[in-house]
RNA sequence: GCCCUCGUAGCUCAGGGGAUAGAGCACCGGCCUCCUAAGCCGGGUGUCGGAGGUUCGAAUCCUCCCGAGGGCGCCA
């Protein structure tokens, strides 16, 4: 149980005792860590229903939890604040209880299907800076789901069914019309190599799209290429398989550079045999009408005091859209991957889609009132001018360039600071990677999952200050000081009552983990574990400067404090984990 | 036009109805015969966009206004 849980249940029982709401017995931790380690606000809101003064209240809660040997002392402050703070012994009881019990605190939890869908990635497009923060949002989210012991898998959800492949389809006719796929004639089984490369491809899909732009017959053609895909054209459909698994291969490895793992490789396409049956039935069922030569559901309610515009079905043409294919995968993944909860990390921008889809997936019953359908939105990534990331010849810069350049610039202030110089230059680029990799992602995570935020490169891979790289710095120096323990052979012990105030600071800051991850999760908001991330580190730190723990001459201390830094790298380690952050052992 | 989000220190951003609103950067000054100085300590910053309202108490909730961004049936 969470320190937080203990005195909150102490503190509760003590206001049911005077026949008061156990729920004004919540405590947190001090705003004024001057004054005290923890607070109850309890006794204001409780003073008009008891009819009775808050300092009045207070003071009688206070008579009730002073006799318990976990509480240093409890005070009235202010209006009737209760200020509380716990003896030391207390504190080492508590923090040995935690490590004794292997979950830091944490308490267990009905484990859920959950499926995190984020990556979003378009068949023939490399990835960019703007799948950035989905993909490492949603990687967050998914283990931090698991984490707390919920059984969850991450769908990337290929774009691989719109429009802009029929605009491929048309475009490598124009440009290869001699290939089987286009001839309708053709019988024969289709060449097993892709006609195209992924290079190839990414130079195909922006001429493709803009062809179609400039050209209204061509983007007629594309049109009608996307609805014979759909219906199942063998020749578009074998040309099309060619395009996706190229486009999978690299997908895959631009992912494995970030340190991103699906579960799932689904994509648009693949309820594709669900869409005709379903929108039967719900065209049976009276769910979907006719409007304009389209089908679409109505998903305004009279309770709405605005207009919320109708999921569209199906085009005039017969062609379904993503609102089709969304709803569809809904009752896929209920029906046969038996996910109760599904959390999309997607651009906050498509808020209104999501609240559509739905909404449409309610009415139709399709997800019942048991099934979590969440749009946890994302912002977007800009540039130092506040406008759209770009490069510098203003076209959109890639992810893995980005990538590189994070290295490139992490390595470049190591040379400039003449750090890791002695370490073999293998070592050091690797190092490097780290650096980079850690000041992207929590350059990124650190920010609300819903703000767009400037991204800038020099200011993240910094050295000073709350970034990636003080976190890792942060973890290298706790595991140096336990692998030399481990030379020394000093075993962790028990952990000791702290004497000195960052000692102190640090159990503290470690004792408020089980409510971090609680609130992370729930609000599906990592930025909560970066900061708490930080404000470990930095407490860590300022106990290794004020606890000089191997050369402590206590030996028991000495002990105690090799086990309180032990814990404090196990939490790290779990923090960063959920953050998906990787640490080297040195630097 | 309607709807959504945002507006907090010079800059970038946190902030769960509670006391005196925070962090990092930037700027100035200290600390390495000692476990990694990529560290630590000290120094000052605010009409929380504005005006009302609810509340014992509002950056936080409600209304209006101003400003920025985004969205609004056959693209994804």
């Amino acid at each position: 149980m969470s320190l937080i849980t203990e005195l909150t249940d102490l503190v509760s029982q003590a206001f049911v005792a005077l026949g008061l709401d156990a729920s004004y017995g919540e405590v947190v931790v001090s705003q004024r860590p001057e004054l005290a380690q923890f607070q109850c606000n309890g006794a204001l809101p409780a003073a008009k229903p008891a009819g009775r003064s808050p300092r009045d209240i207070a003071q009688d809660v206070i008579d009730q939890i002073d006799q318990d040997e976990r509480i240093g002392s409890a005070s009235i402050a202010g209006p009737g604040f209760i200020n509380l703070t716990l003896t030391d012994a207390a504190l080492a009881a508590y923090t040995e209880g935690v490590i004794a019990g292997g979950r830091m605190g944490l308490r267990g939890v009905e484990p859920r299907s959950i499926l995190v869908d984020y990556g979003g990635p378009n068949v023939a497009k490399p990835l960019h800076v703007g799948h950035l923060r989905p993909a490492i949002i949603g990687e967050s989210i998914k283990r931090l789901l698991r984490f707390q012991g919920h059984d969850v898998i991450g769908d990337v959800h290929l774009g691989d069914w719109g429009t802009p492949m029929g605009q491929l389809i048309v475009e490598v006719e124009a440009r290869m019309p001699e290939l089987p796929y286009f001839d309708e004639g053709f019988s024969g089984p289709y060449p097993d190599e892709s006609p195209v490369t992924i290079d190839e491809l990414e130079e195909i899909y922006p001429a493709a799209s803009q062809r179609c732009k400039d050209d209204p017959d061509a983007a007629e053609r594309a049109r009608r290429a996307t609805l014979q895909l759909q219906n199942g054209r063998p020749g578009y459909r074998a040309l099309w398989q060619h395009f996706r698994n190229v486009s999978i291969a690299a997908i895959k490895e631009n992912y494995d550079e970030l340190g991103v793992e699906f579960e799932l490789w689904h994509g648009e396409s693949d309820i594709n045999d669900l869409l005709a049956p379903l929108i039967k039935k719900l065209v049976a069922d009276g769910y979907a009408e006719e409007s304009d030569g389209s089908l679409i559901i109505r998903v305004q309610t009279e309770d709405d005091n605005r207009d919320i515009p109708p999921l569209i079905l199906a085009k005039s043409d017969g062609a379904t859209l993503y609102s089709t294919w969304d709803l569809a995968t809904i009752q896929d993944r209920i029906e046969s991957l038996g996910i109760v909860e599904m959390i999309y990390v997607v651009d906050i921008r498509q808020s209104l889609h999501f609240e559509q889809v739905f909404r449409a997936a309610r009415i139709t019953g399709i997800a019942g009132p048991e099934i979590v359908l969440e749009h946890a939105g994302n912002g977007t990534v800009n540039g130092p001018n506040g406008k759209p990331f770009q490069t510098r010849t203003g076209g959109v810069k890639t992810l893995r360039s980005m990538l590189e350049d994070a290295a490139a610039l992490s390595l470049d202030k190591m040379d400039a600071r003449d750090l890791a110089a002695g370490y073999p230059q293998e070592e050091r680029l690797s190092i490097a990677h780290m650096v980079g990799l850690a000041a992207v992602k929590f350059g990124d995570l650190s920010n609300h999952r819903e703000s767009n935020y400037i991204f800038d490169m020099d200011r993240f891979t910094s050295f000073d200050g709350k970034t990636g790289p003080y976190l890792l710095y942060g973890t290298v120096r706790m595991s140096s000081l336990l692998r030399n323990a481990a030379d020394l052979s000093v075993d962790p012990g028990a952990v000791v009552p702290p004497t000195y105030e960052p000692e102190r600071a640090l159990i503290l800051e470690l004792a408020r983990f089980p409510e971090v991850i609680e609130r992370a999760a729930e609000l599906r908001a990592p930025n909560y574990i970066a900061e708490y991330a930080y404000e470990l580190v930095a407490s860590y730190n300022r106990f290794y400067e004020v606890c000089h723990v191997l050369t402590e001459d206590d030996l028991g201390r000495r002990a105690g404090w090799v086990g309180l830094v032990a814990h404090t790298r196990n939490a790290l380690g779990h923090l960063l984990e959920v953050l998906g952050i990787e640490a080297p052992e040195r630097m």
